[in-house]
DNA sequence: AAAAACCTTTGACTTAAGTCAAAAGGACAA
DNA sequence: TTGTCCTTTTGACTTAAGTCAAAGGTTTTT
């Protein structure tokens, strides 16, 4: 059965001779629908990429009720949080739809690591970088109304420039779009600041004119 | 000078022996406010932990002009993407304000990995649990709109009782909070979900009487 | 310079959801 | 049974932000 390793996002960004190394201890197989792949306090002897197909991971309960925790599609890795703990599994998988998945068996990639070490590293600098972008994602998300990301956005851009006056690089209704709104939304929402004395603006030149206030907009202690 | 890894947030629950065994290779130092702490383009020899403090990570054009690309504070570490990816810095880094900061050298750390390969797994695990946690947070702030995740919360409890017809297991302030709203908003969204048949309701017992409609509702496709 | 194309602003309207206040309901103890 | 307390529902109002349509402004092209 072919291997493609690439089809594991988190996987896809090696470098090509540990992607190599990693496919060597792989192992694939297809799953029809229905079908287990492991129990709930089975050892958690190694993990699962999945290269085509839905998998669901459930619990028991005692009088056979069924509590679906997740559900995941391709591309995605399972199981792989109790495995590198060294722990059994922790609840149940079953392939939803006919499925084609990647074993990783633990023995074999903990010898991989000790190996390479760099695999490690590469690996470790991977997740960071996505827990990163997360992050990211998760703030931006956060700050609701559209005057504070318009505020949090103008603190940023000072921060970059160092001055309290700037151009905008981009039109508005691109920076309309970088904040998740509309143009029309955010021309009032600019009328609305420079109306309160918050701001200055002409053109793409803008100008602000009471720090505090924008920064109690932007969440208050938005940045030093 | 005390050495309180702990205080650094991926470290903290990882098992003594390993914190033991990375506090011993670290070096602990205190920078004032305005140090440089690296340059871009300097070596990445090793990853910063800050203890206490606040540091900017920031690029300089060659006109001298600054852009902020992150400021980081207490708890969180910096610069190992970088370090793990065999990289140089790729922007500067100074310090804020006075700051307590622990470096982990990258030759000791990687040697550290590739005695202890149970370290490394430890540490993947940790950082595929954030990053899930990350992924579930964006996912749930992504749903905008009360009925939205009413009905993928509706779905979720059919999914885990396996019923069209189940129980609330907490009262409807719990619920309403739970998917952050409000009594009243979500009274007045179960009344119209009920109006428009898609589920019945009476006290705690709810069925669910038109699946397809709460799976769009919920953003389609929401679970098999 | 005139025309076309685009960007930005404004107005009028709609919708989603929150606030405040009050009325129903239900549970349970005295 | 009658209160008392808590939960739930309802009504009236407010606010934030989106839609649609149209009017001004800028550029760019010809």
């Amino acid at each position: 059965m072919k291997k493609n390793i690439e089809k594991i996002s988190i996987f896809s960004s090696l470098s090509p001779e540990y992607v190599r190394k990693i496919e060597n201890i792989t192992q694939v197989s297809k799953y029809l629908s229905g079908k287990i792949i492991f129990m709930e306090n089975d050892p958690g002897i190694g993990f699962y990429g999945i290269l085509d197909g839905k998998i669901k991971i459930f619990k028991s309960s005692p009088l056979g009720k069924e509590h679906i925790l997740h559900i995941f599609g391709s591309g995605e890795i399972f199981a792989e949080v109790a495995v590198f703990a060294g722990h059994d599994f922790p609840a149940n998988a079953m392939a939803l739809e006919e499925s084609t998945l990647m074993f990783f068996p633990r023995d074999r990639f903990r010898a991989l690591l000790a190996e390479f070490p760099d695999l490690s590293m590469s690996l470790l600098g991977l997740m960071s970088m996505r827990l990163r972008q997360m992050v990211g994602k998760v703030e931006e998300l956060s700050l609701k109304e559209v005057p504070a990301r318009l505020a949090a956005h103008l603190l940023l851009l000072r921060d970059n420039t160092g001055r309290n006056e700037f151009n905008l690089d981009i039109n508005k209704s691109q920076l309309a779009s970088l904040l998740g709104t509309i143009p029309e939304t955010l021309s009032r929402v600019i009328r609305k600041m420079k109306n309160e004395g918050l701001i200055g603006i002409k053109g793409s030149k803008v100008e602000l004119l009471d720090i505090q206030s924008l920064d109690e907009l932007a969440g208050g202690e938005f940045r030093l």
